[in-house]
DNA sequence: AGCACGCCGACT
DNA sequence: GTCGGCGTGCTC
């Protein structure tokens, strides 16, 4: 017997399987086993991919070592996807399955066990017990161990002082027993039921769980979709089979996680990058030996080995979380539709903001589309209203409106609770000199630097790149740096001299970076122990507050202005999502969108909460300027810390391209990226638009071919990309 | 990836 | 003459 394995070194020069000889103790060996075998000199891990049984003998073959763990075995199905992942992203075959398994697996110390063990002490036997109590009259410790084992038939070992049961230990009248357990270990099963809202009901009966079709529900914030998720979920398991729910990482919450282990109790298990490894592979472990039902997790959960998968639930749908932004670079969805149609099970996207995309297939009838259109019980949308701040601005008002001020003043005084938009973090964003114009820049990349107050430093937000704030300008030594921008850190600062009595908090990646730091703020906002959240998007997802009454987004602008196609329709998502944390309960909701651009489109859609005139309105500038859905995107960059030699190889797959792919293919560039330099690293991009390009998977594949063997300029291949 | 092999420059 | 630079190529 003979195993092709692929190599756990992440270089595409070694991408190809290597063969190696099954000794006879390891007969057990299946594709999908990760191994450890001798490869040049050393044991490196390995994944096998096939076994053979016989083997044209060109050269003699190495055994391979040892099963690395015997019960992760990825089964056909996901062995399929890898090599779907592979051949759709063009990362390397090793990356693929890597990706696809809990990433604590990457193991560096050979004899690793993840396991983990919890010891208890036990009676050897009771007749033997008995007999030796009559010895020990004088020794109370070892009696009273003895006597609490014949009562309770085990005990944990550590609640138990060593000494005396040393003794016993070594006497034989006590043993010890070890026996696996799971970290994370949800008992809570309240198995409360679901009242479905008639039309609920109506858009849970028109599923047809027994098909292959998506289906899109387009429901506003609060209308109920994670009853109809549950309801679903319930009609699955009870055909036996099991659920995929992906949510985006930050709505990992205890307050929806709560939701469900209350209601499913342990057939649930959860993946998200806020687990510990022992813990993901804990999890990892109850799916393998089909103890759970139910899987939630962020994005790479869409690779959970589930057996007899039933159903796969995309929820938030429009979230770019579920596109990975590094190799292997992925989309959630793609992967569910493969695994949809492998396994012939439906897939259900929800979103009060579906992205265009879907939206687009939707209502061209290729996924069947859902409407809820209002919200559950007595809670209603809430009313949203557009400040002019170049009004404001007049009054010397640049931060906060007379509105906003007078709004937050009346909740403050009605006990109810405020959030704070502002998408931006730090003290201040730019640092310019106003004697000789000279900007704060990062040395490593081409960003301007922000001010963060707390440290008393400038920051580059892409490298981490620190030093301390300058007192003169570094240029003309003049005293006359100015602080230009606002973002999170400096909106606190004056919120509590405008509300010293209120108690408010803070939550962006500054003061989110422990780990359950997040958690920490989210669940002391729900207990009401402060006033005022005021954070970056962060804080606009999935989070049910009832006493959020008032809603004020401080710059709407902030998230327009970013030079990108999809800037829109992130703004119309962002400020959707964020209004409904308002008015979540019986009080009704307001919000308040702070903007220099009142008159504009989007945000009037935002206002009237109406997702259709914006739809309408931003595919037709799709349209124009022939982005997506109407067409497709493909970017390719050359990465090089050699200025000239980067510059000089986009162009050259500029030359390349053009004569390998289709005329009708529109080739944009080469353009400086826009991450243009970071960490020194410079980079050139060439965009791709196209309807349909046969060519496009094998042409790149050539020209990643190519880059393998260069080792200053990189070639980074992005098929639909999020961001241009 | 990680390492051996190999072919040219400036040193005890 | 030798130490060592990193380009090339191989690993079952």
């Amino acid at each position: 017997m003979y195993a092709k394995v692929l190599i756990e070194y992440n270089s595409k020069s070694v991408d190809k399987t290597f063969t190696y000889h099954i000794p006879s103790s390891l007969k057990n060996i299946k594709p999908g086993m990760k191994v450890l075998v001798p490869f040049n000199n050393r044991l490196i891990n390995g994944f096998v991919l096939e076994i053979d049984n016989n083997y044209n003998e060109e050269y003699e073959l190495k055994d391979i070592a040892r099963v690395v763990d015997a019960e992760l075995v990825l089964n056909s199905e996901l062995l399929a996807v890898g090599e779907f992942l592979h051949q759709q992203t063009l990362c390397s075959k090793i990356t693929a399955y890597q990706t696809m398994l809990p990433s604590s697996l990457k193991v560096k110390d050979h004899h690793q066990n993840y396991h983990k063990y919890v010891t208890y002490i036990e009676l050897v036997d009771e007749y033997q017990a008995y007999k030796y109590l009559e010895e020990i009259k004088n020794k109370p410790r070892q009696k009273a161990i003895i006597e609490q084992l014949l009562a309770n038939k085990r005990l944990l070992k550590k609640d138990i002082a060593s000494s005396s049961l040393k003794t016993l230990i070594q006497k034989n009248i006590v043993k010890e027993v070890e026996e696996q357990i799971y970290r994370l270990n949800p008992l809570i099963n309240k198995h409360t039921s679901v009242n479905l809202t008639p039309k609920q009901e109506e858009i849970v009966n028109s599923i047809d769980l027994n098909s292959s079709d998506i289906y899109l529900i387009h429901g506003v914030t609060g209308s109920g979709k994670t009853e109809i998720y549950m309801s679903l979920i319930d009609k699955i398991i009870n055909k036996g089979q099991s659920i995929i729910l992906l949510v985006p990482e930050i709505t990992l919450t205890t307050q929806m996680v709560n939701r469900f282990y209350e209601r499913f109790g342990n057939q649930v298990a959860i993946l998200h990058s806020a687990l510990s490894n022992g813990e993901k592979y804990d999890e990892y472990l109850k799916i393998l030996r089909d103890e759970v039902k139910i899987v939630i997790g962020a994005r790479s959960a869409i690779f959970a080995p589930l057996k007899n998968l039933g159903l796969i639930i995309i929820d938030e749908e429009h979230s770019e979380n579920y596109k990975q932004e590094n190799t292997p670079r992925y989309h959630a969805l793609d992967i569910a539709k493969f695994r949809s149609n492998y396994n012939q099970i439906p897939i259900i996207l929800g979103s009060a903001t579906p992205s265009l995309e879907s939206m687009a297939r939707a209502r061209k009838g290729v996924y069947h589309l859902l409407e809820l259109s209002e919200r559950v019980g007595t809670s209603t949308l809430p009313k949203i209203n557009i400040i002019d701040m170049t009004k404001e601005l007049k009054k010397g008002n640049i931060l906060f409106s007379e509105e906003l001020l007078n709004k937050i003043n009346n909740r403050l005084t009605l006990k109810e609770q405020i959030i704070l938009l502002l998408n931006r973090r730090g003290y201040s964003t730019t640092i310019n000199c106003s004697n000789c114009g000279f900007v704060y820049k990062c040395p490593h990349c081409d960003i301007s630097l922000t001010y963060h107050k707390t440290s008393n430093n400038l920051r580059c937000h892409y490298c981490g790149y620190t030093v301390f704030k300058p007192t003169k300008c570094p240029n003309c030594h003049e005293d006359a740096l100015t602080f230009l921008g606002t973002g999170t850190e400096k909106l606190e600062q004056q919120l509590k001299q405008k509300f010293p009595e209120a108690r408010i908090v803070r939550m962006d990646t500054d003061t989110t970076q422990t780990k359950g730091s997040h958690q920490k703020i989210i669940d002391a906002f729900a207990n009401h122990d402060y006033d005022i959240l005021l954070g970056t998007q962060m804080i606009s997802k999935g989070l049910d507050f009832p006493l959020v009454t008032l809603v004020g987004v401080i710059n709407a602008d902030t998230s327009l202005n970013i030079p990108d196609f999809r800037s829109n329709e992130k703004t119309f998502a962002l400020l959707s999502q964020v209004a409904g944390r308002a008015g979540r309960s019986n009080k009704p909701g307001e919000v308040l969108i702070q903007t220099y651009n009142p008159q504009n489109y989007i945000l009037e859609c935002v206002a009237n909460n109406n997702y259709l005139n914006f739809y309408n309105y931003e595919m037709k500038t799709r349209q124009i300027l022939k982005y997506p859905p109407y067409y497709y995107l493909t970017s390719i960059k050359i990465a090089s810390k050699d200025y000239q030699l980067c510059s000089a190889e986009i162009t050259k797959v500029r030359k390349y391209l053009t004569t390998k792919l289709n005329p009708n293919t529109i080739i944009l560039g080469p353009t400086p990226a826009a991450n243009f330099k970071i960490n020194n690293v410079y980079r050139f991009q060439i965009i791709l638009k196209y309807k349909r390009e046969p060519q496009l998977l094998q042409t790149l594949k050539e020209l990643d071919k190519i880059y393998i063997l260069n080792k200053n300029a990189n070639l980074e291949i992005d098929i639909n990309p999020n961001t241009l």
